[in-house]
Formats: C-alpha cells, structure tokens, sequence
DNA sequence: GGCTTTTGTTCACGGCAAGAGCATAAGCTG
DNA sequence: CAGCTTATGCTCTTGCCGTGAACAAAAGCC
C-alpha cells in the first residue's frame, strides 16, 4: 500500500492515523491491538493515543480479544457501531446489486434486482434505492461505489459496446450527480482486480494480471495491490487487443480482438445462437456445461492471449475470474496447451500462476467497496469526517441508550 | 515522485533531506533555494537547516543565482564538488558508451568502444574501465547503471535472441559481481522510458507508453515516474505479443511477435539483407533512408500495434525512440492508418499523442544513471553515504585546496 | 495466594517543523 | 548617492509528535 508521505510534524499524526486504519481494514478487524502496534512498528504509548483518538472520531471501538492469553488481555479494534459505511453496487448485464460495507469489510447486501438492458431500467432504481438508504444512514455514508461492464470515462460516461449503450451518464441517471455523496465510478474488471488484491489471491503480489470473463472479457494488470487505471479512467481493456487468433469485427469499433473469442459472447456464438444482447446467461451456462467444442476454443483463445499478456508483463500469477473459473477448470489442458507455445522460452522456466480468484463473482462488488475505502482512508477524507462529526459524543460505547441505524435498515431482502 | 512516508520524527528528517535532493536533481539544479522552498512547503527556517546540513554532508553545494533579482540575493543549491557521481554505460549490440553523471543530471562521457557482438568483448573492456574510474572515485561512487537491450532475469542474467546470448552473467563478465559498488542491471528500453519520465516526454505524465526501436522492438508502460519492471525484472516486452499481424518464428520462443515486424532487423529482412546478429546498423540506416517500402511495412505494424496497446493500457501520450522517431517521421501517414482503424471507438475522439522521444538514442544511458540515482536518494541511501562519509570536512567550499577528483579523470576521450 | 507474563497508561524527553522577528543584500527612486 | 522597498536567509521560541521507561492492570501458571 502506497501511501503519501508526511513531511510535518502535524501530517505525521493524520499520517499514522490513517496507517492504523488501514490496517485494521485489511485484515479485516480481526487483528490485537497490540498485534497491529507490532505490526506498524509503533511505541505502546503511540498505539493508545492513536487508538482512543479514533475511538473518539467515531471511526474505532475496540472488543475484548476473544480465547485464552498469557499476559495482560489485549482489545481487538473494529468498526464503530457509528462508524463509516460504504453503500456499493455491481450493475451486470441483467441485474445489479447493492450492498453495504463497513470498516473491515464486512458485507451486508441490500438488495438485487434484474433489469432489461436499458440504462433506465438499470439505473433508475438503483439510484432510488441508494438514496433511500443515503438518507438512513446520513453521515455514516462515506462514498456510493459502483462496478460497470465497460469502460467509464471521465467524470462516469459509459460504453457497453453489446448492451448497446453509448455514453450513458450513469450519475446522472442514478440520480446522484451532485457531489454528496461521493460517487465512483468503475470498470468491473478494474475492481474485481481491485478486490483480489486487497481480500483474495493478489495479496501481497507486486505483478499481477486479472482477466474477468463474463459475457466480454477484460483484464488489467495490477500493481502492488491497485489495478492500473488507465488516463481517462478506461485502462483494463486487455480484451480490445488481438491476441486470440480472431479477425472479426468487434462492436467496440476494432477488429480482431481477444474479446470475440472468450466469454459468455463467444461461447453463444461458437454454437450459433443468438448472442450480444446480455440477455443469455442460462444458455450460455448450458453451453459451458455442455459443449466440449465451444468450451476448448474459448480457453484456446484464452491460453493464447495469457502467454501474449505473460511475454509482455512478467506477471508473478494471472488470475481468472467470472467464467474463467470454469474454463479453467473444464479444459486446463487445452488452455496450457495454447499457453505454453506463445511463451518466450525465458518465461518457460518459471512460468507464472494461472489461478482461480478468491472471490469468484463477488469480485466486482467488493472492489467497489475498496475503492469507496481507498478514498476514505487518506489524510484527506479523515479529515473530512472528523468535520462532518463535530465533537462526537465522546461516548464509551457501552452507553447503547442512542439508537444507530443498522446496515440492513429495514429494506433487507 | 512516490516515497514512502515517514512514520516518526526521526524519519521526518530524513524524509525531507530526500525530497530536497530530489527535488534539487528533477529540476537539474537550476531551481534558487526559495524556489525550492516555496515549492516543497517548507518553511524559510527549516530550508535553512536542511540545505545546510546536505552542505556539511558533501551532498549540496550553493553558488549565487545569476541574473538580477529584486530582493535579497538567493543560492542555486547544485552538486557538491566531492558530491556522489554515478557511472552508467548503455550497451547497444554494436558498441558501448560510458558516462558519468552527477547530482543534477550533469553527464560526462568517459567512453566509447565498438565490439563484436561476443559478451567477453563486449563486457571485459567495459568492466575493467568501469573498474579504474571506480578506484579513481572512491567512496564518490554511488552505483553503477548498465542498460542492456534484452531481458534481463533476477541478478542480471542477460538472453538477447537475436545476438545469440543465452543467460549471459553480466555482473560476473564486468567484474563487478561484489556488491561494491552496488550494480543495477536493466532493460534498455525501461531505462530509456524511466530517462523519459524523468528529463524527457513523460514529465508529468500518469500513465504513457514508451516504445523503443533499434535492431529489436522494445516496450513498456510508465505510470508516475517509472517503468513497470515486471515481477523478475523482465517486463518491458511489449515487442513479443502478436500485435503486429506476422505468423513467424521468432528467436525468443515464440510465434508472431510484434518485435518480427518492427526494427532494424525487420528492415534488413524486408530487402533480403542478413540480419539477426546486430551487425547492420549502418545497412539499416540505408534502408531506413532509401527502402519506402521496407519503412511503410514497419511503420504499418507500429501503427496496428499502438493501437492495441492504446486500446488496452489507455495512455495520455505513447513516445517512440530509437528508430522509431524516423519512422514516425518518414511515415507518419501509413502509421497513423494503421493505427486508427485499430483504436476502439470510445478511443478516437481524445486519441492519445504519439511524440518522439525527447532524449533520442541517449535515452539508455541516462535512464541507467536515473536507476542509480533511485536507488541513492532513499532515506537508507543517504543513509549509507553519511556513514562511508564520516565527519565531513565542514568546508566551506572555497577552501579548493583539497584536490578533488574531476568527473572525466584523465580517462577521457 | 503469589509469581510470571503481557499489555495498557502515563509522563518526561528529545527531535522536528512552523512561524515570527530580525538581519541582510540586493534593486529602485529621486 | 542615500534612503526606501522587497525578497530572502538566519535565529529563536513554540507547539506537536513519537519514544521509551516506569508503573499499573489483568490474565495464566505453579
């Protein structure tokens, strides 16, 4: 984790302020106090200032550690039940869903809804269900995040080239436009990288690449635990470079790419029925299931691309979500087979990886959650929420007497 | 610049002498003290101190500002007359250069020799002139650079397909296989992008690719400031994805790779030449000149192959070096037709530039000296000059009576 | 019940950057 | 050329922060 350095004395507290959280969220509150104080290399008497600040902030609230110790009993820091939340969504093809997320990572989903395709039906009611639980949660809701299957340009333009979609304002059509709360924006396959690097098999891994098949296929390459954005926003487009083998046209305006052969998309075509619309995922889950033919092209192209992205990134492990768990997992040997003869003969010693993600289709949900955190935990946005809670109750939190809004609400599905 | 933050009031020092020094090379020792301070949100009082001890550390020295200025007279701080130098040498198939350079970015060339292409010729001379500028230096040396035109595996086992080398130990071949002083073997072409980003086009700039022609294709992306390495420092190798629409064998393993089709090899190919040894420059330089067709070709899948990569990594600027700014500039026409129909559509509104490099062929070598440099102005590399420098002289730098070391020594050409 | 072990708390200390006030050295003005 | 203006360097006080040692607390162990 990359964070930016303090350079005065009064940064380094904000500073190491930020550092503790974040290692609390990492692990998911499941680490000691004095655990984290080793962990960060912090004096005992720095932890507790630092800790009984936060606890104050609201941020904080620290349990008994559970099971039998030697010494004096130590606490275990977790989410204040004030504490901040992050709502997020991940819009597939054919249905989203919302859920929320605290200090930690802990989920709670909201809800789930299918959709036709159109942005209207797709994002209006969302955006109605967001702000609902905006106004529940008032300033406990640090940020909205939101997981898309396309590329998201600046400011949250989206093109679905096979939905049919072509800039679709997505804040505007959710409705939250305006600043408050903070809205991000993101590719599916850029959080889903973003994810495994933070909560699955990218942890700890300097180099690695990330391919999310679904109905199209994308990928990126993420960087000690952040996928690589792109200028614009729109990096994470490894499916729009021809490394399968196609010439066909590609509705994204190329011709060639490595996304016309892998991918629910491709699958449907290789056995003629109709394909594009998103609208086939059970019969592109029976084509999976069924047709050995379709499935060993897709992970022939698959195979073939990996070994173009391994020559030219050097990756430690390539990690394949969506549908690529089961191509892997249904033609391992066609997909090494195409694999190993598109290696340079230097990578053929140490090949990287080639793994299943830890999260399987959650990715992209979770990722959006991350982003929603990795804007919270700076200098910046703690700030900011000790602004948007002035002197807090100053409570030991065992005086539950004020009633706090629960994740769920009453909208829990 | 990333750096890492500073965690207690110790490191904060520390963190800060670095940024000043960092600050004082990026600029190339042309910013005056106040510049700098304002610049880095220091306070007049802590500059003070600062510049003051890096000047009792032999690292800083300050000359008075030319040029006529309104208030009190300010100080340049540049290179300390006994301040850190490093050597760095770009060895190119044909011949190498070696140069000096010091804090700021001054370089000194010390010298240029031709050799047969064999690792014992081309690395024996460059070890044993490496070795007497090293003794001349003493403890001035900070680190040597070596740029290399392939890839290069963890500790600096070297395979360049094409010249016939199969993992070539460069340190040991040098000589300077010891860890004193420290040698940073790397690719050419993430070299020349890390020089780029530096001095060159990629100022700035978050997220570029860089692409350098010579006999081979290289090429890597650059994300604030530095070339992904790739997990074993073999990345750069955007040349071997099939990106470029040929189906030949090429000498690193593969099939189909964009680096077949781009190069001076490519040029030699394409009017019936031999090629493959890095024997040609001077043939391919008439190609290159002569051969419209052989220039439209290569040009052709430069052009297809940025527009994969444009499509995939969206960069703000892709900055061609080498051979390749010729092409650009003999064939700006087929190389912008190949690559356009490539973009996807979201793409070809706000299409990236596409720049020649600023550096050109020196690209390598200052990029060695940039890794040198890296690598010295970190908290533990001052560090570690402070120790080997113990009780400086406390000069004041006029005291020229202590003979220093000039940076060409007697050794120049 | 007393001893050991580990952790939380408190406090004096030293290091650091900030910022105000003063000193300095130029340009500018008449 | 003398005085004023302007920008910068230097010094010193102030406040903040992390450190580490001493002490208190709370459990396990014998």
């Amino acid at each position: 984790m990359i964070v930016n350095g303090a350079t005065t004395s009064g940064e380094l507290r904000a500073h190491n302020r930020v550092r503790l959280l974040r290692a609390v969220h990492d692990c998911g509150a499941t680490r000691t106090r004095s655990q984290l104080t080793r962990e960060l290399k912090l004096a005992r008497g720095t932890a507790s200032v630092l800790v009984a600040g936060l606890a104050e902030d609201a941020l904080l609230h620290e349990e008994p550690a559970p099971g039998p110790a030697r010494g004096r009993p130590t606490q275990v820091p977790g989410p204040h039940p004030r504490g901040p939340v992050a709502l997020a969504a991940d819009i597939r093809e054919d249905a989203w869903e919302l859920a929320a997320c605290e200090l930690g990572g802990r989920v709670t989903v909201l809800g789930v809804r299918p959709h036709d395709g159109t942005p209207q039906d797709a994002l209006g009611p969302l955006g109605e269900a967001v702000a609902g639980h905006a106004r529940r949660l008032g300033p406990r809701l640090i940020g909205v995040g939101v997981a898309l299957a396309g590329p998201i340009r600046h400011g949250g333009l989206v093109d679905i080239g096979h939905l049919g979609w072509r800039s679709v304002d997505v804040p505007a059509l959710l409705g939250l436009a305006d600043a408050e709360p903070p809205l991000a924006v993101g590719n599916d396959t850029a959080l889903a990288a973003l994810a495994e690097a933070r909560r699955g098999r990218l942890r700890g891994v300097r180099v690695g690449v990330h391919l999310h098949v679904d109905f199209d296929l994308g990928g990126v390459l993420v960087l000690d635990g952040r996928a690589v954005p792109g200028a614009s926003g729109t990096g994470a487009e490894f499916g729009h470079m021809p490394l399968g083998g196609s010439t066909r046209r590609c509705p994204c305006g190329a011709a060639g790419c490595w996304a016309m052969d892998v991918g629910a998309n491709a699958l449907l075509r290789h056995v003629g029925l109709a394909y594009g619309g998103g609208r086939g995922r059970a019969q592109a889950e029976r084509v999976l299931a069924t047709s050995e033919e379709a499935v060993t092209a897709n992970a022939t192209a698959l195979g073939r691309g990996i070994a173009a992205l391994v020559n030219a990134h050097d990756p430690e492990v390539v990690i394949l979500s969506g549908h690529g768990v089961e191509l892997r997992e249904r033609a391992a040997g066609a997909l090494m087979a195409a694999c190993g003869p598109g290696l340079m003969a230097i990578r053929r010693d140490h090949p990287p990886r080639i793994e299943a993600s830890a999260l399987g289709w959650r990715g992209s949900l979770l990722g959006a959650m991350e982003s929603v955190f990795d804007a919270f935990l700076t200098t910046e946005g703690l700030e900011l929420w000790r602004k948007n809670h002035p002197d807090q109750a100053r409570d030991t939190p065992d005086r539950q007497s004020v009633m706090h809004s629960t994740l769920a609400g009453e909208s829990a599905p």
